[in-house]
DNA sequence: GTAGGGTTAG
């Protein structure tokens, strides 16, 4: 075989491994009547054990009223109220158990128990009560810091946190590695005020490395996490390569951080070097979603499968994020219908995140009206859609054609308190502008009231080059050049639409913009597995194989151009001869994959491709050809959809 | 006796 193997095909091996850590043997559950007379004339003792043992089981109406009669209640109890009113939920409790603290001479000054207040006001959403008792606590040490400051970054209230911080260095309070993660995590969540995120991060990861910290696992995971959440992959790589110790949740930090930036093959390979790494690693149902998101990425559906095959192993089939992430994993592996399955599998347990993925699956699979049906049900069900939900169901009309009820939904968002961000109307303009109503499009876009993103103008810019559209293709790039300038992909549409509408001298002035800024333009690629590896194709790609897949496809050509078939060499910006022009047609990475599949795949086979960028009017007519002179169905997901090809018909009925 | 990583879209 000349296409190059993947790397990260031996996954299929799974190492067996004990399940890792047992799960912890349950306390065995004490008879709560037999302890019920100690209550009555029993002695304080027994009356503190029995509220902890109330708590633990979550009978707290009756933990509460028995601390009222309790001249003096332990550590223990104070505690294990606290933690149950958090739990639970209960903010009346743990304000009841406040104050009967501040009353309390021995422990009203116990940092241990503000930390715990802290924990439980924090918990509870009950902000400000966490930091009226920071405020108070008459005995601040590093505890009871870093729970105020935990508290700010995990609700997102980062500048207080950052303020926090400061008062920390101002004081002379020593800070430590807990200080330094939650201060990362309140880096992210602070405005944008604040100057940007990454150099605030910057800031913090150098100041950590000056007090000896920078290596700690624990702030070390934390930056890799916040590296990863900012887009810089670079940073992260050089912190998890530096890193003397590694455990589990380093691994998987790293892992997502590959899966969240698009680095799916990255992902894959690193779990990899984990699992062959050490031992004592065992994926857990935070890993395992990590790596089949990366999955998803690279449509290696054998290599999910393994992993579906691993998660009943562990039991983590009674996670409904694991599940979810399954689902997902399925649906854009191009089965549909197993996702469906899923879906129906988890039943009542599921969720928003649930319904979501479900909806956009039918969408990306162009059943535009099973994806608004399944959007009903949902609202049938009294589930609230988020923001993500209408990004899903708009985003399934714009692929299906279906422009009104695309209408009907954008308008209604506002019923469900969901308001319209720039990534709605960029689904908005895709739909409109895909099916030929650009003025409606333009409109659109002038009367938003918020700043249109560099998505709103790519997508009227992808619709004008569906259409020919020159003039509003240049009034979207006069925004595009200035929001993305590094974006070569605009440069290369609009040189695009120029070609087709002979305007030569135009594509020549882009041609030198794009030299000008040393942009290069994402280069093609396509993936296909065939017995559960992954193998590759670009069209740059130059072995004696490429040649042999080219003349296959060129026998198909010859039949084709007999039944009329034009190759589309307009899209080919090159000056240069119409055969030359066909040439290139012919090494695009799709034709090659399919004419890979073609060769190492048995005749019943269904033939599953994966392109990184859209798929070109080329190759989509070659495919259909294909599909029907070989009788073989071709499942193509390129990187908006997926396009299924049977009997010379695509399903996405050749509108994409 | 504090803590670090995750689900859905484009």
């Amino acid at each position: 075989m000349s296409a190059t193997a993947s790397p990260y095909t031996s996954l299929l091996h799974l190492p067996h491994r004990p399940f890792g850590p047992r799960r912890p043997r349950l306390t065995r559950p004490r008879c709560l009547a037999s302890l019920a007379p100690a209550s009555s004339g029993a002695s304080p003792e027994n009356e503190d054990h029995l509220i902890q043992t109330l708590c633990a089981h979550g009978r707290l109406a009756r933990a509460a009223a028995l601390l009222q009669g309790l001249p003096a209640p332990t550590q223990r109890t104070y505690e294990s109220l606290l933690l149950a009113a958090a739990r639970a939920g209960d903010t009346a409790l743990a304000a009841a158990v406040h104050r009967r603290l501040e009353a309390d001479p021995v422990f009203r000054s116990d940092p241990f128990l503000s930390t715990r207040l802290i924990d439980a006001y924090a918990a509870l959403s009950a902000l400000p009560a966490a930091r009226q008792v920071f405020d108070e606590a008459p005995v601040k040490n590093i505890f009871v810091w870093n729970a105020m400051l935990k508290a700010l970054a995990l609700a997102d209230h980062g500048e207080e946190a950052l303020a926090c911080l400061a008062d920390m260095g101002r004081l002379g309070v020593p800070v430590d590695s807990y200080s330094y993660a939650h201060g990362l995590k309140a880096c992210i969540a602070a405005s944008a005020s604040h100057g940007p995120a990454s150099a605030r991060v910057r800031e913090m990861h150098a100041h950590a490395i000056r007090r000896g910290y920078g290596l700690h696992t624990h702030v070390a995971t934390t930056l890799i996490d916040c590296y990863a959440k900012l887009g810089m992959v670079g940073y992260a790589e050089r912190v998890f390569t530096s890193m003397p110790d590694r455990n589990l949740v380093s691994w998987s930090a790293m892992i997502g951080c590959y899966a969240k930036n698009e680095r799916p093959g990255d992902a894959i390979q690193i779990f990899q070097e984990m699992m062959a790494s050490d031992a004592d690693l065992v994926p857990n149902s935070i890993t395992i979603v990590s790596v089949l998101h990366a999955c998803a990425g690279v449509n290696a559906l054998g290599q999910g499968k393994v992993l579906h095959a691993y998660i009943l192993r562990r039991g983590f089939d009674s996670l409904v994020s694991v599940l979810n992430a399954l689902m997902a994993m399925y649906m854009k592996c191009g089965c549909l219908e197993i996702g469906r399955y899923i879906f129906n599998w988890i039943g009542r347990r599921r969720n928003v995140v649930s319904w979501n993925s479900l909806i956009s699956g039918y969408g990306m699979h162009g059943f535009g009206r099973e994806s608004i049906q399944v959007f009903e049900e949902m609202i049938q069900e009294g589930i609230s859609p988020s923001i993500i939900t209408f990004i899903s169901v708009l985003g399934a009309c714009s692929h299906a054609g279906l422009v009104e009820q695309g209408k009907k939904l954008f308008e209604s968002m506002v019923d469900y308190n969901v308001t319209p961000r720039a990534e709605h109307y960029a689904c908005m303009v895709d739909l409109l502008g895909r099916a030929g109503r650009l003025d409606e499009a333009v409109e659109l876009i002038q009367s938003m009231r918020i700043q249109p993103s560099p998505q709103v103008w790519g997508s009227l810019l992808g619709a004008c080059r569906i259409h020919g559209h020159v003039e509003y293709a240049e009034m979207a790039c006069s925004h595009l050049f200035d929001l993305e300038p590094q974006n070569a992909g605009n440069y290369v549409l609009l040189a695009d639409i120029y070609a087709r509408a002979k305007l030569q001298n135009q594509v020549d002035v882009l041609k030198e913009l794009l030299e000008e800024h040393a942009l290069e333009k994402v280069p093609g690629c396509s993936w296909i597995e065939v017995k559960k590896k992954l193998y590759s194709f670009a069209s740059v790609d130059k072995n004696p194989q490429v040649e042999e897949l080219q003349a296959l496809i060129g026998e198909f050509v010859t039949q084709m151009k007999n039944e009329g078939y034009v190759p589309d060499t307009g899209s080919v910006l090159y000056d240069i001869e119409e055969e030359e022009k066909e040439r290139i047609l012919l090494g695009h990475s799709e034709k090659l994959a399919v004419a890979f599949g073609l060769i190492n795949t048995g005749s019943g086979e269904v033939i599953r491709i994966t392109k990184n960028l859209r798929l070109c009017e080329d190759c989509h007519s070659v495919t259909k050809f294909i599909s029907k002179f070989t009788d073989r169905e071709i499942v193509v997901r390129d990187v908006n959809r997926f396009h299924h090809f049977r009997n010379g018909v695509c399903s996405c009925r050749d509108y994409w």
